[in-house]
DNA sequence: ACGAGGTCCTGCGAGC
DNA sequence: TGCTCGCAGGACCTCG
């Protein structure tokens, strides 16, 4: 689920709430979500740790703390919450972590399929994970050219590499399938046949539409929501995706479909694409 | 070296 | 109604 503008919305509602808190106790309630780090050493880690920024890198969601980062990256089905009272026994079912604020409240992750992964990252292994993601498509120091270089090496299908996050961070499946419509390029071509031109017009689409879609607070289809529990308005937005069969906004012909490009959902307009 | 495909997990809607 | 199947916004791993 979430891509680069719901985790941006996410950050964005709880940067104020959770900047120069402390976390009091934390618990966690399955270790399958957890990578590189224990039950035992993330719940002893969280406990008493202060938080001193809530940030965003690409699709992850960083926790800068006295002590390290803790960083979430929600998956398909990740959201966080923060939750005045004890959770209710619905609310309880799916929270994967908690964490206890020294004023009372309570910051809640919860995902429901838990393909999400929870990191706890001091400076350097931090350093290393970051370095190992791609350039963040709203930086402006990521020119076409650079853009267009860096996608243009792999052979595999242009939407694949999109969403390819060593090459640029923060496109998921449905901003890949909306941009590549806007910029009129067929997702299964290969990245090396997509022209220098076509890379800087599909960059130029890629910063429009994660721009509108952080404006919009992100697309909800099922679960995301945003950090204060609000549903995204962009799914009003999409001139492709999910559109299968309807016409296309541009020239009227329906929309196609496909899971011949890495056994994701396609969507694309045949006439309009190429 | 790279691409294809399976894997992790749960819920939901379609179809029988 | 109740069951099975396929699919879902992500990313990792193995195999050939």
């Amino acid at each position: 689920m979430p891509e680069l503008p719901e985790v941006e919305t996410i950050v964005r509602d709880l940067r104020p709430e959770l900047t120069g808190r402390q976390i009091i106790k934390a618990t966690l309630s399955h270790d399958d979500v957890l990578r590189d780090v224990t039950r035992q050493r993330l719940v002893r880690s969280l406990a008493g740790a202060r938080i001193e920024d809530v940030k965003r890198r690409a699709k992850h969601a960083v926790f800068e703390l006295d002590r390290g980062r803790l960083v979430i990256q929600p998956g398909m089905s990740g959201s966080f919450l923060i939750h005045d009272q004890d959770l209710t026994a619905e609310e309880s079912k799916y929270a994967v972590l908690r964490a206890t604020l020294d004023d009372g409240r309570i910051l809640v992750y919860r995902d429901v399929r838990r393909l999400g992964t929870i990191l706890l990252l001091n400076d350097g292994a931090w350093a290393d994970y970051d370095a190992a993601l791609g350039p963040e498509p709203l930086d402006a120091s990521l020119r076409p050219a650079k853009f267009a270089a860096r996608l243009g090496r792999s052979r595999a299908a242009i939407k694949k590499v999109l969403m390819d996050q060593r090459m640029v961070v923060g496109v998921g499946n449905i901003y890949a399938n909306e941009a590549l419509f806007a910029a009129r390029i067929d997702p299964s071509r290969p990245a090396t046949k997509v022209k220098p031109e076509e890379y800087r017009e599909l960059l130029k689409h890629v910063r429009r539409i994660l721009k509108a879609a952080i404006t919009s607070k992100g697309t909800t289809l099922r679960d995301y929501r945003t950090g204060t529990g609000e549903r995204g308005a962009f799914q009003f937005e999409l001139l492709v995706y999910d559109r299968a069969g309807e016409p296309c906004r541009v020239c009227g012909t329906r929309i196609s479909t496909t899971h011949e490009i890495d056994a994701r959902s396609t969507f694309f307009c045949h006439r309009c694409q190429r």
